[in-house]
DNA sequence: AAATATACATAAGACTATTATGTATCGGCC
DNA sequence: GGCCGATACATAATAGTCTTATGTATATTT
């Protein structure tokens, strides 16, 4: 069920930023949960490896934060870099593509 | 072009698997190619990658090997155990679950 | 004769995810 | 009132896979 794991390797860095794009901005718990949520349980991004990518994609100029405090407790809201916009559509496509050929070499028709 | 590397990471076995249940037997070489030229040149597989995967997938019996001599060059041939056929259905639907649940990630249709 | 294609193999290094651990707040339950 | 689960962040040690580089060897093309 949670096999997609091994899967994940090199694909997370452009689902958060899919997501991103999707959604405007959000946090990283949030993200964990959307992709859980709108892949039935099946993907499940751990703390461990949101939160080093999330950091990486601002480290890169990406994304960038910005802080809130919700209830007590703080988040940390990410959003894309506007003047990165073609830069992440660009990553965007490439895994789109990516996944179009994995596909054809699984021979699914779609 | 071939930025699609950096997303190989975990499917590279199964595309093996996959190409050997549809083609029967191949040959490392010969699976780089297929990957290359199936994919309008976009997955490259480099030996680096390809040799220790037909290794890896031999020594957990998903895989047998024989080898044979082609216009005076050793070829080693890989074939599915079939012995290990459910097992090897299994990984390749797997990866078809998580392709599909990555296009539902990106709002891509099909 | 030299370069390219074929065909295998392995080692060093980089990168990313897993697992484990830590901190802290909030809400529900008994 | 105290405990647990959910929320929310973060980082370190470890494991695993891929890239890059290197090596060997034969056949074909230029």
């Amino acid at each position: 069920m949670d096999s997609n794991k091994k899967f994940l390797n090199g694909t997370l860095n452009t689902i958060v930023l899919a997501l991103l794009k999707d959604n405007g901005k959000m946090y990283g718990y949030e993200i964990c949960q959307k992709a859980k949520t709108k892949t039935d349980n099946s993907i499940l991004l751990t703390e461990g490896a949101i939160y080093p990518t999330l950091h990486r994609l601002e480290k890169e100029g990406l994304i960038i934060s910005s802080k809130e405090k919700v209830n007590g407790r703080t988040r940390k809201y990410y959003s894309i870099n506007v003047s990165s916009i073609q830069e992440v559509n660009s990553q965007i496509h490439l895994l789109s593509q990516f996944t179009g050929h994995l596909r054809a070499l699984l021979n699914l028709s779609t």
